[in-house]
DNA sequence: GAGTGGTCTAGACCACAGA
DNA sequence: CTGTGGTCTAGACCACTCT
């Protein structure tokens, strides 16, 4: 009863769009992942070896070996090595993808609204510049923001960003992301460092969130760089922790 | 001066082992950390070209495409294609692995301690039993513990864990981490899925904690599972947030 | 011994960026 | 056009787990 699948078939392999710009991997690697959501596998199922699964579907063993290693990586499969590959128990099958409840709120109909409350054109002080990784003095772009979500406040955004962007259309701000703006500029994140802490809230915070002042507030600051491996932003938010938290799922390497 | 740095040669690539257990993509990869985090590859330089490393390390494209790949997840390269490969900038080079100001203590001398509030064997009530995937009413090992850095608490750590370890030696708790105890048990965990927020200390909390009544904790919530896809454990913890944050690398995929 | 995943090779063609 | 990374093939040998 440890084991309680044998190997299954998962027919759903047909019609690999070898033409297309979708990589064979990933055609892949969303077949199963598909086929664990809706329970066609289910938790402690066993996959088909690669080798097999390879010859079936006519495909080379590292392509089978990179698709099953994107559901290794998100967490949805285990393998060991002499036994084979296995589903993950838990309800991992649905719903443990979302990162956040303002996610929650915005597929429940909740439409995400932002309030500017400052943007200033300064010089970056000790601290934006190491964020940053650039010159002390040099010009950069602060913005303040308070993001709600049908009416209710969620978070107060801080959010610094290098001189290549002071001439951002400030406007847009109200409307879009600031990862939207940026994207439309050409702009493309690759990598951020974040930490995640909680403090009490500031008087200011509280007014703000509409919380009790000296209550609990989540806290994350974060630099983001972009594809040549430069800083594009540096961002502490504050956000109210009734509506808001961090979920993730960390994989051993 | 976008691109400061031509390629640059690494000499560093002697005396591979090609007999050993260390594969050779790992060999590789921690050369070339190696080099960031020394400077040897300051941020913006970059790489060589996946082919002409591969040559001149007598080693093949794929080899050489992993190593880089597996510094690419951890945030210290980016690649572009047409580009090249570049380090990340910032002071990404060091100290930016560690998770959490616990271990800054741990480091700085400060011996963690543990203090086992309660340990109890009793049934699976509804979350536990959703949380680690078994029938309510199962037999599971509860546990609280205080866990403290130089004699000042820095977390409340409240586990639970499935029947297969209610024969845990709940004496070893006091002076072994939890994970240490399992994996002498032969466990080897695989997969975590937690939840990070915030919220206002109960007043047993900030008792435990030292700090005042209904100031703010950090919280996390995590389920464990091992090599087999099974969980292992679920726990539910508070840290003081003046002592502890969670530090992490997002890399877009 | 049989079956599995882990590693590695030596090529190939393609898509994209820049001069 | 050249140079780069992104994908893919068709094999090979090894280490590990279980029977």
């Amino acid at each position: 009863m440890a084991e309680p699948n044998q190997s299954l078939p998962v027919d759903l392999f047909i019609d690999l769009d070898r033409s297309g710009p979708v990589p064979l991997y990933f055609q892949i690697s969303s077949r199963i992942e598909q086929a664990i959501h809706d329970g066609t596998l289910p938790p402690g199922s066993r996959l088909e070896n690669e080798v097999a699964l390879g010859n079936r579907l006519g495909l080379s063993r590292p392509t089978i070996r990179r698709a099953i290693q994107e559901l290794v990586d998100k967490g949805l499969l285990v393998r060991r090595r002499g036994i084979g590959t296995q589903v993950v128990h838990g309800k991992v099958s649905r719903g443990v993808e979302l990162t956040s409840l303002y996610e929650d709120l915005e597929r429940s109909g909740q439409k995400p609204d932002t309030r500017v409350l400052s943007t200033e054109i300064g010089e970056a002080d000790e601290r934006m510049a190491e964020e940053l990784g650039v010159e002390v003095g040099s010009p950069v772009l602060h913005i303040k923001r308070l993001r709600s979500a049908g009416g209710v406040p969620i978070a107060i955004l801080d959010n610094v960003l290098p001189a290549d962007f002071t001439d951002i259309d400030l406007g847009d701000l109200s409307k879009h992301g600031l990862y939207q703006l940026l994207r439309a500029r050409g702009v493309t994140m690759r990598v951020a460092k974040q930490r995640i802490g909680a403090r009490d809230a500031t008087a200011h915070e509280a007014g703000l969130l509409d919380i009790p002042k000296g209550s609990a507030v989540l806290t994350m600051s974060r630099t983001a760089f972009d594809n040549s491996g430069r800083a594009v932003e540096w961002g502490q938010h504050c956000y109210r922790p009734d509506l808001y938290s961090f979920e993730m799922t960390l994989v051993e390497r």
